[in-house]
DNA sequence: AATCTTTTGACATTTATTTAACATATCGGT
DNA sequence: ACCGATATGTTAAATAAATGTCAAAAGATT
């Protein structure tokens, strides 16, 4: 039915291509082979022509890749081309943290609403943008047809509010609660697990001073 | 030297087991078999077991897993069973909540300083924790034998912070900046690219769409 | 105490991902 | 308009990861 199936390692990857080549962009850089892409980015350059290749033919041979049209390419894959509307749910530091990145802007997410069942936040602005009760979430994003919520609340009420969102049509979670989601699937989730992310690099640094110091354990 | 080395795809499995775990244990539970885990966390028996048996056998044949045991276990494989001393470098909403979690400082993670270059927030703070300047954490990280350093600020300012970290005798970084880090490979590095994250999602989002609905494109 | 059941740990198999190799198309200079 | 150099797209090989299988060990039951 869709084009067939790309793995998420390959999609995973996508994102940092487009950094690069926009980088690239603004350098003035008009075109490059997935060779030079190669070393500056410390991955081989077959993987980066295997990647491209999921997608159909981007480049030329003898020539490379026009970067200005890869970058376009890559945004439409990604689905960045187009706009896409986000409620924060949680405005706390890092509820507000997110929706004040106007990078997120840039690529197309509008941040349209934020709810927080906090009173003291009831009215205070993020970027123009007014915080309302939790309550009053269920209405407004259905009147409004939010694509994204971003979760950043606390893990036990995650569970409940997301499936408040399902109920109101939201068609994907950014998830930052420390909890896994249960949704069906046609919700896309992406989890944000920052003290996983924290683990990983304990367990790094763990590692490395073993290996150089072994007399422990 | 080291252990034989683990790849990273189980690494990064070992939070999320510790998570369940950490469930199981507050809710009573004393043993369980990969299966029931199995069954929980929507992951093949095998690779549980296959993950565990990495480290050495935690398991018993015919019981299955102490609760407990497998806990501690696994916290001291992801090194959070010691302390590590961090900074937090960038004072905005991220940062602040980053340091304002409490759960790091469960498993371990001593938040110790925080720096902004904005005198505004010049001793403002941060969970007991003053706002310095970032002038002054050159000499605090090395006095204080400081671990990991949070880097909660814009990429253009991230490289040259990381290279002063480095020098400074940092182990370790937590680099939310949208930019990749070159250190030398003796220091760990932690990415957390936030709008990466948020690429994929709408990838997904498109990539569903765009199955259920063939006709654009 | 013997037998049956459970469940691990180890290994074999399958699947997925990454890397390498190369034929072929295009560029660029003469 | 030709020819060599370049660099893709594609196929094949190698590597890595996930899953399935089963003997053996320990617990549970009678």
């Amino acid at each position: 039915m869709s084009e067939k199936d790309i793995s998420q390692a390959v999609i995973s990857r996508l994102p940092r291509y487009f950094r690069y080549l926009g980088d690239l962009k603004e350098k003035g850089v008009e075109r490059i082979s997935s060779q030079e892409l190669s070393d500056i980015m410390k991955v081989t350059a077959s993987q980066i022509r295997q990647d491209f290749n999921n997608f159909g033919g981007f480049g030329q041979q003898g020539y490379g890749y026009n970067v200005n049209y890869l970058y376009d390419e890559i945004s439409k894959i990604l689905g960045i081309d187009k706009q896409h509307s986000l409620v924060i749910i949680g405005a706390g530091h890092l509820g507000k943290a997110i929706a004040g990145y106007t990078n997120f802007t840039r690529r197309g997410f509008v941040f349209k609403g934020a709810f927080d069942c906090n009173p003291e936040l009831y009215g205070t602005k993020i970027r123009d943008v007014e915080v309302r009760p939790v309550d009053e979430m269920e209405k407004f994003v259905k009147d409004n047809g939010i694509e994204i919520a971003v979760l950043t609340i606390p893990k036990e009420q995650a569970v409940p509010m997301a499936h408040k969102l399902v109920e109101c049509g939201i068609k994907a979670i950014w998830n930052f609660a420390h909890v896994d989601l249960d949704v069906p699937n046609n919700i896309q989730v992406e989890n944000v697990h920052l003290s996983d992310s924290l683990m990983k690099l304990s367990y790094n640094i763990n590692r490395y001073e073993n290996a150089n110091n072994p007399s422990a354990k």
